[in-house]
DNA sequence: CTTATTAATCGTAATATTGCGATATAAAGA
DNA sequence: TCTTTATATCGCAATATTACGATTAATAAG
């Protein structure tokens, strides 16, 4: 993030900023609407399907995971992902709480 | 954004991870909501309102711009920002059309 | 015309991200 | 047990982001 005054936000702002941030990388993008198109869970099908090694795709999914984006469920030696339900409704919250202007509120 | 493979993706694809990165930054998440908050619009009173130098709210404010999440106006010696309508859906959006897991599609 | 005022931009240092090869870990199968 | 398979992690080099002071640009006020 590089030098960012990270103690001056309250935890909330940090969480919201921190899930968006997984959101910012066409990568990660990518993953998340190949998982979501399959109607069953994924695993390393994800490392065929894009141009990235299978060290950068883990640790993508990883950071989606961190921020509680997806969920794995280790079955044998390969991991499955899948959506996290509880995130998603954070960003729709975002957007609504944002109080929209009119063109009579906004600027000239 | 580090070392991004950027030629690989879909336009859409590089524009939808611009806007969430754009939003991945306490600090423009901050902006974004003070701004939202004002019925009127704002200039830069966001300098006074954070612990950050007048140079790095510009930027930031820019870079809000850039991905169209804010539009800027100017009046006089000062620049009134306001929340673009137009992106916003795009967010919305994009997490709709996400297929959501039910526990029997999902991992075990 | 000169001086404030406001915001954008430049240059730079500190730090973070990205991607990869190599390696480690862990379960499955022979 | 030894090997294969699947994924995570480490270490590094290349690049991007962040923040700030200093400067520039542009309008307003005197």
């Amino acid at each position: 993030m590089g030098l960012t005054k990270i103690d001056t936000y309250s935890s909330l702002t940090l969480h919201k900023a921190a899930i968006f941030k997984a959101l910012g990388h066409p990568a990660r993008i990518t993953i998340l609407e190949y998982i979501s198109k399959q109607t069953t869970c994924i695993c390393g099908e994800i490392v065929a399907e894009l141009p990235l090694s299978q060290a950068s795709i883990s640790r993508h999914l990883s950071e989606l995971k961190a921020v509680g984006l997806i969920k794995g469920t280790i079955t044998g030696t390969s991991v499955c992902y899948c959506l996290n339900l509880e995130t998603l409704p954070l960003i729709i919250q975002f957007i609504n709480q944002l109080h929209l202007p009119t063109p009579q509120t906004c600027c000239p």
